[in-house]
DNA sequence: ACAGCTATACTTACTAGACGGTATAGTTGA
DNA sequence: TCAACTATACCGTCTAGTAAGTATAGCTGT
């Protein structure tokens, strides 16, 4: 019970540290909000992260794992046809919009208090790069597609003049359809 | 002279301002950093920015002012077709990297210290969206064209990927080239 | 034509509070 | 009993903002 509850401990800080960056602004991650959040004393959330910075680090770990198996799963295993991987990393970002918001706000703790945190991002957005331009369709409309998917996230998530509901989703249409008209 | 030298004090606080996001991160934007960076005192500072909100605010305005002139710069008088808005829009982003660069300094000086101030920059995004929907080529795609150029920000600025030179400049080739195909 | 006044553009010195982090004592379940 | 975990009190540093004073240029009424 005992380790289970520590498990289920960690993942609360880690939810709320999120939370908070979300809802209240980044210059609200302080140790002291992210544990009053979560419920536990700051030492006992200095217990699971000794610092800041592992806090940060478990938030952006935490979400590469999340971010990953999610283009994993929405990997359609009938289509083997190329652009496979786009059409999955397009799912990921279009539907999942907890995990869009996650990548976000583990992003802006990283920027905000220290951008070299950012590196385990930088590599894991490099490979995902490198399997876009491999995909099988022409890369530069393959990077197209991802700058454009990446562009909604950064829209949205500052909310500097998303589109409305229909129009994403006819974007999300076009895209997709993007991935199948062209081939190498 | 003397308000010359006002003038030019303001501007290169400004200046220090975005140079220390750049730098140094956004988490040294402090009065103290920015006031030794411009070579005034804090004092001096806090005469031509009473807060370090309205130090921001003047960052964001600055920024403004000087992209929607930019904007204006780069439309083509001899180009009246569909796309214009979109192709001068595309210039700005793709050409001045020091301008896209200030977006972004601006922008996260925002998101880090207080979010209400991102408001000025939703409403010129707004207007921008708006004149990019009838910009007289289908709007979906218009739309799709700007997130990719948002994206493609969001990615340099972040240092999350960003495609090679090359890559970068058929993706401009590529995007101006897709607001002359389509017609509404 | 010059003393007195005002506005601008700063500097120096300070303060209250927030923050990350430490130290330490205690609790709890196996 | 011991490891895993939690709570509280505290410390030094940093930060935004305040307060008060200085220097100088340019008016302005007599």
């Amino acid at each position: 019970m005992n380790s289970k509850e520590s498990h289920s401990t960690r993942s609360l800080i880690l939810k709320s540290a999120n939370r908070l960056v979300l809802e209240e602004g980044v210059s609200k991650l302080t140790l002291d909000n992210v544990a009053r959040l979560a419920g536990v004393s700051k030492g006992g959330l200095l217990y699971h992260f000794p610092s800041k910075k592992a806090l940060i680090l478990g938030m952006i770990e935490n979400l590469i794992s999340k971010f990953n198996d999610n283009v994993k799963v929405n990997i359609d295993d009938q289509d083997n046809k190329s652009g496979q991987f786009l059409r999955s990393y397009l799912k990921s970002t279009f539907t999942d919009s907890n995990l869009s918001k996650e990548m976000n706000t583990s992003l802006l703790a990283a920027v905000a208090n220290n951008p070299a945190l950012l590196e385990p991002i930088r590599q894991h957005y490099y490979q995902w790069q490198q399997q876009i331009e491999k995909d099988g369709i022409d890369p530069i409309l393959a990077t197209i597609i991802r700058l454009a998917a990446d562009g909604l996230w950064y829209a949205e998530f500052f909310d500097l003049a998303p589109p409305n509901n229909q129009l994403r989703s006819h974007i999300l249409e076009r895209l997709l359809q993007m991935t199948k008209k062209e081939t190498m």
